[in-house]
DNA sequence: TCCTTTGGGTATCCAATGGATACCAGGTGC
DNA sequence: GCACCTGGTATCCATTGGATACCCAAAGGA
Protein backbone atom coordinates (compact mmCIF):
# COMPACT_ATOMS: atom_id res chain seq x y z
CA UNK A 1 0.00 0.00 0.00
CA UNK A 2 0.99 3.55 -0.14
CA UNK A 3 3.44 4.56 2.49
CA UNK A 4 1.35 7.43 3.63
CA UNK A 5 1.82 10.48 1.56
CA UNK A 6 5.40 9.92 0.68
CA UNK A 7 4.60 9.44 -2.98
CA UNK A 8 2.67 12.49 -3.84
CA UNK A 9 2.77 13.27 -7.52
CA UNK A 10 3.81 16.77 -6.75
CA UNK A 11 4.25 19.88 -8.68
CA UNK A 12 6.31 21.09 -5.82
CA UNK A 13 9.90 20.12 -6.34
CA UNK A 14 11.61 23.35 -7.18
CA UNK A 15 9.56 25.98 -5.42
CA UNK A 16 9.19 24.90 -1.89
CA UNK A 17 9.16 27.75 0.52
CA UNK A 18 10.42 27.61 4.07
CA UNK A 19 7.87 25.97 6.28
CA UNK A 20 5.96 24.34 3.48
CA UNK A 21 4.46 21.93 5.84
CA UNK A 22 1.76 21.10 3.37
CA UNK A 23 4.19 19.45 1.00
CA UNK A 24 4.87 15.81 1.64
CA UNK A 25 8.62 16.27 1.20
CA UNK A 26 8.95 18.88 3.92
CA UNK A 27 11.17 17.73 6.79
CA UNK A 28 8.64 18.83 9.39
CA UNK A 29 6.03 16.77 7.65
CA UNK A 30 8.32 13.78 7.59
CA UNK A 31 9.07 14.14 11.28
CA UNK A 32 5.39 14.38 12.09
CA UNK A 33 4.66 11.30 10.01
CA UNK A 34 7.07 9.43 12.25
CA UNK A 35 6.49 10.65 15.76
CA UNK A 36 3.09 12.38 15.75
CA UNK A 37 1.16 9.45 17.09
CA UNK A 38 -0.24 8.67 20.46
CA UNK A 39 2.75 6.77 21.85
CA UNK A 40 6.06 7.78 20.24
CA UNK A 41 6.42 11.03 22.10
CA UNK A 42 5.35 9.59 25.44
CA UNK A 43 7.80 6.74 25.08
CA UNK A 44 10.61 9.11 24.18
CA UNK A 45 9.90 11.26 27.22
CA UNK A 46 9.94 8.31 29.59
CA UNK A 47 13.10 6.95 27.98
CA UNK A 48 14.61 10.39 28.51
CA UNK A 49 14.71 9.70 32.23
CA UNK A 50 17.18 6.93 31.64
CA UNK A 51 17.50 3.45 30.14
CA UNK A 52 14.63 1.20 31.02
CA UNK A 53 13.50 -2.33 30.35
CA UNK A 54 10.53 -3.28 28.22
CA UNK A 55 8.12 -4.24 30.95
CA UNK A 56 9.07 -1.34 33.19
CA UNK A 57 8.47 1.00 30.27
CA UNK A 58 5.13 -0.63 29.65
CA UNK A 59 4.12 0.07 33.22
CA UNK A 60 5.28 3.70 33.10
CA UNK A 61 3.46 4.54 29.89
CA UNK A 62 -0.04 4.17 31.18
CA UNK A 63 -2.35 2.36 28.80
CA UNK A 64 0.06 1.27 26.10
CA UNK A 65 -0.37 -2.27 24.82
CA UNK A 66 2.55 -4.61 24.33
CA UNK A 67 1.86 -4.60 20.65
CA UNK A 68 2.07 -0.83 20.29
CA UNK A 69 5.03 -0.55 22.64
CA UNK A 70 6.99 -3.13 20.70
CA UNK A 71 5.96 -1.62 17.37
CA UNK A 72 6.70 1.96 18.37
CA UNK A 73 10.07 1.08 19.88
CA UNK A 74 10.97 -0.70 16.67
CA UNK A 75 10.18 2.35 14.61
CA UNK A 76 12.03 4.69 16.98
CA UNK A 77 15.00 2.37 16.77
CA UNK A 78 14.89 2.35 12.99
CA UNK A 79 14.88 6.14 13.04
CA UNK A 80 17.98 6.21 15.21
CA UNK A 81 16.23 7.89 18.13
CA UNK A 82 16.31 4.94 20.49
CA UNK A 83 18.77 2.10 21.02
CA UNK A 84 17.91 -1.44 22.03
CA UNK A 85 20.29 -3.71 23.90
CA UNK A 86 19.66 -7.30 24.81
CA UNK A 87 21.16 -8.30 28.14
CA UNK A 88 21.65 -12.09 28.29
CA UNK A 89 20.31 -12.53 31.77
CA UNK A 90 17.72 -15.14 32.39
CA UNK A 91 15.11 -14.54 31.29
CA UNK A 92 16.55 -12.28 28.64
CA UNK A 93 16.05 -8.63 29.49
CA UNK A 94 15.99 -5.89 26.89
CA UNK A 95 16.96 -2.34 27.72
CA UNK A 96 15.97 0.68 25.70
CA UNK A 97 17.68 4.06 25.81
CA UNK A 98 17.58 7.35 23.97
CA UNK A 99 20.40 7.93 21.51
CA UNK A 100 22.23 11.26 21.34
CA UNK A 101 20.10 12.14 18.31
CA UNK A 102 16.95 11.27 20.20
CA UNK A 103 18.12 13.45 23.04
CA UNK A 104 18.37 16.47 20.78
CA UNK A 105 14.79 15.87 19.72
CA UNK A 106 13.71 15.68 23.33
CA UNK A 107 15.35 19.02 23.99
CA UNK A 108 13.27 20.49 21.18
CA UNK A 109 10.13 18.90 22.58
CA UNK A 110 10.67 20.52 25.95
CA UNK A 111 8.97 23.74 24.88
CA UNK A 112 5.86 21.77 23.97
CA UNK A 113 5.88 20.11 27.37
CA UNK A 114 6.26 23.51 29.04
CA UNK A 115 3.38 24.85 26.96
CA UNK A 116 1.19 21.97 28.02
CA UNK A 117 1.92 22.54 31.68
CA UNK A 118 1.10 26.25 31.56
CA UNK A 119 -1.65 26.37 28.93
CA UNK A 120 -3.62 23.16 29.10
CA UNK A 121 -6.00 24.62 31.70
CA UNK A 122 -6.99 27.22 29.10
CA UNK A 123 -7.62 24.50 26.56
CA UNK A 124 -9.75 22.60 29.05
CA UNK A 125 -11.66 25.79 29.84
CA UNK A 126 -12.23 26.45 26.14
CA UNK A 127 -13.65 23.00 25.71
CA UNK A 128 -15.97 23.37 28.67
CA UNK A 129 -17.22 26.68 27.32
CA UNK A 130 -17.90 25.18 23.92
CA UNK B 1 -6.36 -7.77 34.38
CA UNK B 2 -3.78 -7.06 37.00
CA UNK B 3 -2.90 -3.57 35.98
CA UNK B 4 -5.47 -1.59 37.93
CA UNK B 5 -4.63 1.63 36.13
CA UNK B 6 -6.11 0.74 32.82
CA UNK B 7 -8.76 3.36 32.54
CA UNK B 8 -9.50 6.49 34.46
CA UNK B 9 -10.33 8.89 31.66
CA UNK B 10 -12.84 10.98 33.44
CA UNK B 11 -11.79 12.27 36.81
CA UNK B 12 -8.26 12.96 37.77
CA UNK B 13 -6.91 13.61 41.19
CA UNK B 14 -4.98 16.74 41.92
CA UNK B 15 -2.00 14.70 42.97
CA UNK B 16 -0.18 14.48 39.70
CA UNK B 17 3.52 15.00 39.86
CA UNK B 18 5.34 17.30 37.53
CA UNK B 19 6.46 15.55 34.37
CA UNK B 20 4.46 12.42 34.94
CA UNK B 21 4.00 11.87 31.29
CA UNK B 22 3.16 8.27 31.84
CA UNK B 23 0.03 9.13 33.83
CA UNK B 24 -3.11 9.74 31.86
CA UNK B 25 -3.89 12.91 33.78
CA UNK B 26 -0.62 14.66 32.96
CA UNK B 27 -1.06 17.88 30.95
CA UNK B 28 1.52 16.83 28.39
CA UNK B 29 -0.34 13.60 27.92
CA UNK B 30 -3.60 15.46 27.49
CA UNK B 31 -2.06 17.80 24.93
CA UNK B 32 -0.66 14.88 23.00
CA UNK B 33 -4.02 13.14 23.06
CA UNK B 34 -5.44 16.21 21.33
CA UNK B 35 -2.87 17.29 18.77
CA UNK B 36 -0.53 14.34 18.28
CA UNK B 37 -2.20 13.04 15.18
CA UNK B 38 -1.28 13.22 11.56
CA UNK B 39 -3.16 16.43 10.72
CA UNK B 40 -3.66 18.73 13.69
CA UNK B 41 -0.14 20.07 13.76
CA UNK B 42 0.06 20.48 10.01
CA UNK B 43 -3.21 22.38 9.94
CA UNK B 44 -2.10 24.63 12.78
CA UNK B 45 1.14 25.46 11.00
CA UNK B 46 -0.62 26.36 7.77
CA UNK B 47 -3.20 28.40 9.65
CA UNK B 48 -0.30 30.18 11.31
CA UNK B 49 0.48 31.87 8.00
CA UNK B 50 -2.84 33.66 8.18
CA UNK B 51 -6.58 33.07 7.98
CA UNK B 52 -7.55 30.75 5.18
CA UNK B 53 -10.72 29.25 3.75
CA UNK B 54 -11.67 25.60 3.96
CA UNK B 55 -10.90 24.58 0.41
CA UNK B 56 -7.71 26.59 0.23
CA UNK B 57 -6.56 24.91 3.41
CA UNK B 58 -7.43 21.53 1.97
CA UNK B 59 -5.22 22.26 -1.02
CA UNK B 60 -2.32 23.47 1.12
CA UNK B 61 -2.32 20.46 3.44
CA UNK B 62 -1.32 17.89 0.93
CA UNK B 63 -3.27 14.66 1.18
CA UNK B 64 -5.82 15.55 3.82
CA UNK B 65 -9.35 14.37 3.16
CA UNK B 66 -12.36 16.63 3.58
CA UNK B 67 -13.55 14.40 6.37
CA UNK B 68 -10.37 14.66 8.38
CA UNK B 69 -9.96 18.36 7.68
CA UNK B 70 -13.46 19.12 8.85
CA UNK B 71 -13.11 16.84 11.85
CA UNK B 72 -9.71 18.14 12.90
CA UNK B 73 -10.76 21.77 12.52
CA UNK B 74 -13.78 21.07 14.69
CA UNK B 75 -11.62 19.63 17.44
CA UNK B 76 -9.09 22.45 17.22
CA UNK B 77 -11.96 24.90 17.46
CA UNK B 78 -13.39 23.12 20.50
CA UNK B 79 -9.96 23.35 22.14
CA UNK B 80 -9.84 27.10 21.53
CA UNK B 81 -6.82 26.91 19.26
CA UNK B 82 -8.59 27.85 16.03
CA UNK B 83 -11.51 30.14 15.26
CA UNK B 84 -14.10 29.62 12.54
CA UNK B 85 -15.96 32.46 10.89
CA UNK B 86 -18.64 32.16 8.27
CA UNK B 87 -18.50 34.94 5.69
CA UNK B 88 -21.87 35.44 3.97
CA UNK B 89 -20.52 35.71 0.47
CA UNK B 90 -22.02 33.63 -2.23
CA UNK B 91 -21.43 30.78 -2.01
CA UNK B 92 -20.87 31.00 1.71
CA UNK B 93 -17.20 30.90 2.55
CA UNK B 94 -15.78 29.81 5.87
CA UNK B 95 -12.53 31.20 7.16
CA UNK B 96 -10.35 29.59 9.77
CA UNK B 97 -7.71 31.37 11.84
CA UNK B 98 -5.43 30.67 14.76
CA UNK B 99 -6.53 32.15 18.07
CA UNK B 100 -4.04 33.89 20.38
CA UNK B 101 -3.89 30.72 22.45
CA UNK B 102 -3.21 28.68 19.34
CA UNK B 103 -0.47 31.10 18.42
CA UNK B 104 1.32 30.49 21.71
CA UNK B 105 1.26 26.78 20.96
CA UNK B 106 2.70 27.39 17.53
CA UNK B 107 5.55 29.35 19.09
CA UNK B 108 6.32 26.34 21.26
CA UNK B 109 6.16 24.06 18.23
CA UNK B 110 8.75 26.13 16.41
CA UNK B 111 11.66 24.34 18.07
CA UNK B 112 10.31 21.04 16.79
CA UNK B 113 10.09 22.45 13.30
CA UNK B 114 13.65 23.74 13.57
CA UNK B 115 14.80 20.34 14.78
CA UNK B 116 13.15 18.66 11.83
CA UNK B 117 14.84 20.99 9.37
CA UNK B 118 18.30 20.41 10.77
CA UNK B 119 18.12 16.80 11.94
CA UNK B 120 15.77 14.92 9.63
CA UNK B 121 18.64 14.02 7.28
CA UNK B 122 20.23 12.14 10.18
CA UNK B 123 16.99 10.29 10.81
CA UNK B 124 16.73 9.38 7.15
CA UNK B 125 20.34 8.19 7.20
CA UNK B 126 19.70 6.08 10.29
CA UNK B 127 16.81 4.42 8.58
CA UNK B 128 18.80 3.67 5.45
CA UNK B 129 21.57 2.16 7.56
CA UNK B 130 19.13 -0.06 9.41
C1' DT C 1 8.43 -34.85 36.73
C1' DC C 2 5.29 -31.46 36.08
C1' DC C 3 3.74 -26.97 36.91
C1' DT C 4 4.32 -22.22 37.38
C1' DT C 5 6.70 -17.87 36.93
C1' DT C 6 9.33 -14.34 34.43
C1' DG C 7 10.70 -11.05 30.39
C1' DG C 8 9.94 -9.89 26.01
C1' DG C 9 7.81 -10.46 22.75
C1' DT C 10 4.21 -12.58 18.42
C1' DA C 11 -0.50 -14.19 16.57
C1' DT C 12 -5.08 -13.50 16.38
C1' DC C 13 -9.34 -11.37 16.60
C1' DC C 14 -12.32 -7.49 16.75
C1' DA C 15 -13.51 -2.47 17.36
C1' DA C 16 -12.23 2.14 16.13
C1' DT C 17 -10.06 5.25 12.96
C1' DG C 18 -8.96 7.13 8.35
C1' DG C 19 -9.56 7.66 3.36
C1' DA C 20 -12.30 7.63 -1.08
C1' DT C 21 -16.31 8.59 -2.95
C1' DA C 22 -20.91 10.22 -3.33
C1' DC C 23 -24.16 13.21 -2.02
C1' DC C 24 -26.38 17.68 -0.10
C1' DA C 25 -27.74 22.81 0.26
C1' DG C 26 -28.66 26.73 -2.12
C1' DG C 27 -27.45 30.50 -4.87
C1' DT C 28 -25.41 31.75 -9.69
C1' DG C 29 -24.58 31.91 -14.30
C1' DC C 30 -25.84 29.68 -19.02
C1' DG D 1 -33.48 23.04 -16.55
C1' DC D 2 -28.61 22.12 -15.76
C1' DA D 3 -24.03 22.37 -14.34
C1' DC D 4 -20.97 24.53 -10.90
C1' DC D 5 -19.29 26.87 -6.67
C1' DT D 6 -18.18 26.30 -1.35
C1' DG D 7 -18.23 23.74 2.68
C1' DG D 8 -19.42 20.37 4.31
C1' DT D 9 -22.09 14.99 5.61
C1' DA D 10 -23.12 10.02 4.71
C1' DT D 11 -21.50 5.84 3.39
C1' DC D 12 -18.47 2.24 2.59
C1' DC D 13 -14.25 -0.16 3.05
C1' DA D 14 -9.10 -0.60 4.24
C1' DT D 15 -5.90 0.11 7.76
C1' DT D 16 -4.72 0.76 12.61
C1' DG D 17 -5.01 -0.07 17.49
C1' DG D 18 -6.31 -2.70 21.61
C1' DA D 19 -7.31 -7.08 24.23
C1' DT D 20 -6.20 -11.43 24.70
C1' DA D 21 -3.86 -15.68 24.09
C1' DC D 22 0.07 -17.89 23.17
C1' DC D 23 5.34 -18.74 22.68
C1' DC D 24 10.26 -19.59 24.26
C1' DA D 25 13.63 -20.90 27.54
C1' DA D 26 15.34 -21.27 32.06
C1' DA D 27 14.64 -21.31 37.11
C1' DG D 28 12.33 -22.83 41.12
C1' DG D 29 9.07 -25.36 43.85
C1' DA D 30 6.20 -29.64 45.11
Amino acid sequence: MQDGTSQTPGHLHETWLRGDVFAANCPTRQLLDRIADKWSTLILIVLGEGPIRFNALKQRVDGVSQKMLSQTLKSLERDGLVSRSVVPTVPVSVTYAVTPLGRTLMAAMQSIIDWAETRMPEVAAAQMAY
